[in-house]
DNA sequence: TCCATTCAAGACAATGATATCCTCAACTGT
DNA sequence: ACAGTTGAGGATATCATTGTCTTGAATGGA
């Protein structure tokens, strides 16, 4: 379940992982092209630099470009940085006493659900996320 | 995924599966049993109430109580009733033009972890949340 | 140097979820 | 009838998330 600040980062970096080598695209640009606040956006790409995701120039020209490969990055990797995923890597209760040695009732059920989207989220790469010749400018994210 | 006003809930109907038949159990005992806050859990009560899936009482000696047997109440029953569980029907990143025909990038990664979760939630009752044997008290929810 | 552009950073506002408080109405036992 | 108990309901408070606004710092071009 990605929270909306997620879907946001996603995106954005969906739409800078065509920027030229060694070019950079800019916040408000990166904003129109992803239906996100502009100024909010550019919180979520400050917090996608500090973790490394993405890199950063001031001054015209400047903008934002992706730190590495869009094979490199998965969606795990933009979500960690941007949510706490806490939630998903803790029993679906929330429950403190439970553990794998004393599981709650649904422990073992929720387990393969966590693992499900958990591998679905590390196995997903920004490069999965691209428009393809199928959908032609139409891929709905 | 659950949110805490699902939590409380669940933990409150759960704690309401050993009342004697034609008995209540208050709001104030349930809070107490299940660590929610007293006044808090009173309101979401009221909402399982309007859902049909407990009964209240007022009064001295009233309280709440099933309005079905707990082998006919599915978490997912529950979770309906408190929160908003659109989130768990739509796709993963709540674009409107991703439909089955025209399917975003994740859009079938992504169902097979929500049919896993709500498939999950459906199938289990509150009577597979109780305490058994093996728990002898400390069932972790 | 001067200026326009762009990100960085902090203060602030809006929103929804969570939680509290108070009053009223319904019910029970005396 | 009366008093105590308990849920119902509305107003309000708190908190995290989301979003806006303003100022400053870095950069590059004229």
């Amino acid at each position: 379940m990605l929270s909306r600040s997620g879907i946001h980062a996603v995106r954005a970096l969906v739409a800078l992982a065509n920027v030229s080598d060694g070019d950079y695209k800019g916040a408000a640009l990166l904003a129109d092209e992803t239906d996100a606040p502009p100024n909010y956006l550019g919180k979520l790409l400050q917090a996608l630099s500090r973790e490394g995701l993405v890199e950063s120039q001031k001054g015209l020209g400047g903008g934002f470009r992706l730190a590495r490969a869009p094979e490199e990055i998965t969606m795990y990797d933009v979500v960690r940085s941007i949510e706490d995923i806490r939630r998903w890597t803790q029993c679906l209760f929330g429950g403190d006493g439970c553990s794998d040695g004393n599981p709650c009732a649904v422990h073992h059920r929720w387990a393969v659900v966590r693992e499900s989207y958990l591998e679905m989220m590390k196995t997903t790469r920004l490069v999965d996320l691209l428009p393809t010749e199928n959908h032609r400018g139409t891929n709905p994210l």
